[in-house]
DNA sequence: CGCTTGACGGGAA
DNA sequence: CTTCCCGCCAAGC
C-alpha cells in the first residue's frame, strides 16, 4: 500500500495541464506538504507513473532535474516540447509556462 | 543502529 | 555563472 502523501502527490500530478509545468516544492506545497520538495522527488522516482504526466514536474528555476543526456532527460525534454514547451538545454521560462491552479481546480480538489 | 543519498530549494559568497 | 551550506526526511546501506 502506498503511502497517503504519495497519493495526493500523484492524484495532484495528474491535474497538470499540458503545456504547463509545476516545480517540485510547487507541488508539495499543493499536497499540502510545505518544504518538502524533495519527498516529491523520490516519489516520481519511486512510484508507477507511467499514466502521469510526470515530465511536467520540474526544478524551481525552471531547469530540469534528471541528469543530463540521461534517458529520462530525453523522454521529458521531448514531451514537454511535444506540448509546445520551449526548451533551450535543460532550461525553461517558468514566468511562461509554471501552472497557476485556478479557482474551478481548487474547488475539485476539494470535492472528494 | 548511525551515516549517506538524493527527479529539491533558497540564500550567501 | 558556480560552489557551498543548510533545511528537509524516507530509503539504502
Amino acid at each position: 500500500m502506498t503511502h497517503a502523501h504519495a497519493r495526493r502527490i500523484l492524484a495532484l500530478l495528474a491535474l497538470i495541464p499540458s503545456g504547463r509545468v509545476v516545480s517540485y516544492g510547487q507541488l508539495a506545497d499543493l499536497a499540502g506538504l510545505p518544504g518538502r520538495a524533495r519527498l516529491v522527488g523520490r516519489v516520481l522516482r519511486t512510484e508507477d507513473t507511467s499514466t502521469l504526466p510526470w515530465h511536467r514536474v520540474v526544478g524551481a528555476g525552471g531547469r530540469l532535474s534528471l541528469p543530463e543526456g540521461s534517458d529520462g532527460w530525453r523522454e521529458q525534454r521531448e514531451r514537454l516540447l511535444a506540448e509546445g514547451v520551449m526548451l533551450r538545454g535543460s532550461r525553461l521560462d517558468m514566468k511562461m509556462y509554471q501552472w497557476q491552479p485556478d479557482l474551478a481546480a481548487m474547488l475539485m480538489l476539494m470535492d472528494h
